[in-house]
RNA sequence: CGGGGUGUAGCGCAGACGGCCAGCGCGCCGCGUUUGGGACGCGGAGGUCGGCGGUUCAAGUCCGCCCACCCCGACCA
């Protein structure tokens, strides 16, 4: 932890992230196992993160509010997939104010069955309908592995519910959502993302149909990095969701229930960190520009310190930091800044001021490509682009990443091949649970999705050879 | 829960065969010189050696039990 250098991502990736994470002060661990606090700079990054996807959903006529975070246990055992598939990761209270509950409370590790409940109390007639609610907040799951960000026992998320009156509606909802979640990571957070449909053995428990977007991190690893789920009558059946139809007859809701988490700020970090540190997007990054002055003497601090007031006042429409401390040198603040990845360094040292000039240097182009000496005439108009060009230019870099890494292989042999060297397999692929299982058995692949858009056609499944019209990805995930 | 490993200053570590004052690097504090790619000198502060018990004249050091964390497997946004 004390070097100065990062350990390098190749050498070993799990390290670098660890490392970067904290040294970024991004997250640092909790003293209980699992958990992990999030440090005001990784906090920021989930505010702008937040901000992002809540105009998105606001846009779309979604409204937010909060639901407690304690659940009674019989809640979750009404639907019975759900209760299966959470039940081995729950936090259970069983103790308040020093006597024993009547009725243990579940600490939530989601809140269908919750809302649910509400909704059931909330919606009568198909004039209520659609109820588009979504919340931020945490939740608990009680993992055995963790990670920082990746897999915490508890983490931080939006959770969005809603009751629609047709089957059709539901469904046009959760693909609606998951759109959302799709533009806003490849938009806002540059991150190449495959939207698709989840197989019957990955997907959320109670769900009819769960839809996913995978990114791609640098150590090829699949990332679920945000996930929109169909959850058909299962809910309304099992919490009485109903409401009265034109026609003045009972109906059961259809619901859905979509969630992003601080998993996505691990997204970030693994698609575009580099061995010297993060490397953030210019429309999520807490601090967009950093200013970094430079001089000797006295004399020349006035004068240097002068030039950066006027000049981060020219840069007011961004999120700009000054770092004047004194206490240490221009390089090692260069090094402390991009560790932390911030998208534009500016330096303005004499020689700048001389040329009425300063220098840019961009965080995605490393060493002395990256920098440019620029006017200070029209500097906001120069730093507006060229933050659009770095952000571009990280989605074309992880996109290309991406495509380089996934594979079309013809048969099972160069399939294993394949995923042995950590890269993505997109095949033909007959849907079936059991072979799905043999799969990950043998190569420790997992069916990442079934793309939404697939490129037609019928093939032979890759692994049991009957012939299929869909197309699958298969890969090594987190 | 199975297998492996580690606990000594904020962080990273060193401390043969037990021996008296527990050390090094980084970081931190003070002063001075520095400052366009991780500055340097001098002076400081900082420790229940993971916990409990045992052996011994004497225990970071040997023994036992416990605890915590990390890595690898079975579960997962």
């Amino acid at each position: 932890m004390n070097e100065k250098k990062l350990t390098p991502k190749s050498e070993n990736y799990s390290e670098w992230y660890n490392q970067l994470v904290q040294r970024a002060e991004m997250a640092d661990y909790a003293p209980v196992r699992g958990c992990m606090v999030v440090r005001p700079y990784g906090w920021s990054l989930w505010e702008n993160i937040q901000a992002k996807l809540d105009s998105r959903f606001k846009a779309t006529g979604h409204v937010n509010a909060a639901f407690p975070l304690f659940i009674p246990m019989s809640f979750l055992e009404k639907e019975k997939e759900h209760v299966e598939g959470f039940a081995p990761e729950l936090a259970v209270v069983t103790i308040g104010g020093g006597s024993e509950l009547e009725e243990p409370l579940i600490v939530r590790p989601t809140s269908e069955t919750i809302i649910g409940h509400m909704y059931a109390k909330w919606i009568q007639s198909y004039r209520d309908l659609p109820v588009l609610i979504n919340q931020w907040g945490n939740v608990v799951r009680w993992e055995m592995r963790t990670r920082l960000f990746l897999r915490t026992l508890e983490f931080y998320w939006q959770e969005g519910h809603t009751a629609h009156a047709t089957s059709e509606e539901a469904e046009a909802e959760t693909r609606q959502m998951l759109d959302i979640y799709a533009d806003f990571a490849r938009n806002e957070a540059a991150v190449p993302v495959i939207p698709g449909r989840k197989s019957e053995s990955e997907k959320f428990a109670g769900a009819v149909r769960s839809y996913t977007i995978e990114a791609m991190m640098g150590d090829k690893k699949a990332l679920q990095s945000g996930t929109s789920h169909n959850l058909g009558q299962n809910f309304a059946k099992a919490f009485d969701i109903q409401y009265l139809d034109e026609t003045n007859t009972l109906q059961y809701c259809w619901t859905t229930s979509w969630g992003l988490s601080t998993r996505f700020i691990g997204a970030i970090i693994m698609t575009h960190g580099d061995d010297q540190g993060l490397v953030l997007p210019p429309r999520l990054a807490p601090i967009q520009v950093v200013i970094i002055p430079i001089f000797r003497k006295d004399e020349e601090q006035t004068r240097v310190m002068e030039a950066v007031k006027a000049v981060q006042a020219q840069l007011s429409g961004f999120r700009v930091k000054v770092d004047d401390r004194t206490e240490v040198t221009p390089g090692f603040k260069f090094n402390q800044w991009e560790l932390r990845g911030v998208p534009l360094r500016l330096e303005i040292g004499p020689k700048d001021i001389a040329n009425d000039s300063v220098a840019l240097a961009r965080r995605d182009i490393p060493g002395r490509e990256g920098k440019s000496f620029v006017p200070r005439q029209g500097l906001a108009e120069t730093v507006a682009d060229m933050l659009e060009k770095i952000q571009a230019n990280m989605l074309e870099k992880a996109t290309t990443f991406r495509d380089e890494n996934i594979h079309e292989p013809q048969d099972y042999a160069a399939f294993k091949e394949i995923i042995s060297q950590d890269g993505w397999c997109y095949v033909w692929w007959k849907p079936n649970a059991d072979n799905e299982a043999k799969i990950k058995e043998e190569t420790k692949a997992t069916l990442r999705c079934l793309p939404l858009n697939q490129t037609g056609g019928k093939g032979k499944c890759i692994f049991s050879g009957q012939e299929t019209s869909e197309k699958a990805y298969f890969a090594k995930a987190y």
